[in-house]
DNA sequence: TCCTTTCCCGACCGGTCGTTCGGTTCCCAT
DNA sequence: ATGGGAACCGAACGACCGGTCGGGAAAGGA
């Protein structure tokens, strides 16, 4: 128990032992603390001081762990970048009919979503304000490009609605999927898997099939 | 051609004359100034200075317009909430059978958040920071809230998947409606009125019909 | 022409930002 | 027990924040 802590069990409690020790960090635990505020407040609107406070710590103290405000933000990023990339690689996302496959990455990153919540929620908050978030703006296309060609690879094999564009599929299936970090909380009754199952299969199948209300000519949306 | 605006083409330019006289501004078109800037940069991280700057005026010229900055979030946010309930208003989303009103509340939702693409972009990424933030939040809810209850009345007619539970049904709707705010851009090959058509069917088809992959049980996510 | 209103400006306020620095406290291997 | 590195602290830095104020230029009606 603590009066510390701005928000009870928190990180902060968790690092100092059962009594009532200093707090000891490393950087993979202070970042957990840090990235919760982020969340909480923004970047942008979050001071060193409140990061400091939240895991009951001077202001000073954090750069003893990272060298600026900023490293903390490309770590967090970077853990939530490399997280997704790893789907892309495994083996039921290469191999494979098209459709089979982007349904294996469409469930799969609704887990690793849910797995690294915090750190892919906030990257998709990122708009490019620094050159951290430019890069990691960047790296993130890249794995939505990835999406939209396997999109693309599943419309060439009929499996995409009438007069839908891939790349407009591509684009709500993603917004669909990342929409999910606005809303999910861990503990809750919904498993992970369970999420990820249903969500793929909503998208896929709103993609694809024939379409019901016709859309006369949706054209153009490519993924950049 | 002026060197002051940061972008071609800007209001800064289009607000003065067509020879190079002082700017003068109306509340509603320095809203348009600011929100772009917003948008841009985000709300914290844009500077009263830097708004000036994007408007031709020196920063101590806003005040003459809004009373804080706070003040300028308030009535972008508002304009886009209005325009947002207008739609639950209208008599297509309040009479006739459920998935009837579901699709033309998707479909009007979307060609309003086209039309007023800024500013319900801007509401889109409100976090709550502030007790301006905290209201919009909140009659944001009211509005997803509404969507909701018409995907359950859907639902009560068995238009709605197997296994799928009507608020997760909604959340995926929504997040995959609202995130078109993120890559659209008017002037493009893809109509406001074609996309909605698209967007409302596919999502509505997704959520829809009978299930292909299943998922064992995936339940219990209320829109709160 | 003159006066009023509208609009805009630069200088300035107290406060907070991210960051630095010199020094203190703690843990642990020796 | 003791030396040393890791962890932490408070004070202070310059820069910039949102906001205020008194005054000046432009527009418009008389």
């Amino acid at each position: 128990m603590s009066i510390c802590g701005p928000i009870l069990g928190d990180v902060a409690d968790r690092v100092r032992g059962a009594a009532n020790k200093r707090p000891r960090y490393d950087p993979d635990r202070l970042l957990e603390v840090a990235v919760q505020q982020f969340i909480l407040r923004g970047y942008e609107a979050t001071s060193m001081a409140q990061l400091g406070k939240a895991a009951g710590l001077g202001k000073s103290s954090i750069y003893h762990h990272f060298a600026s405000k900023e490293a903390i933000l490309h770590r967090a990023l970077s853990r939530a970048l490399d997280a997704l990339f790893a789907v892309l690689e495994e083996e039921q996302a290469r191999l494979g009919p098209p459709p089979a496959r982007l349904e294996h990455l469409l469930r799969r990153t609704v887990e690793v979503l849910v797995d690294e919540l915090p750190y892919v929620t906030l990257l998709l908050r990122v708009r490019g304000n620094s050159r951290t978030e430019l890069w990691a703006l960047e790296r993130r296309r890249h794995f939505d490009r990835e999406v939209a060609e396997l999109v693309a690879a599943t419309a060439s094999t009929g499996g995409l609605r009438q007069g839908l564009e891939p790349g407009l599929g591509a684009r709500l299936l993603l917004g669909m999927v990342n929409s999910i970090s606005e809303w999910y909380r861990p503990g809750g009754p919904l498993s992970a898997a369970d999420l990820a199952r249903m969500a793929a299969s909503v998208g896929l199948h709103g993609i694809s099939g024939a379409a019901r209300a016709g859309a006369a000519g949706a054209r153009g949306a490519k993924i950049d």
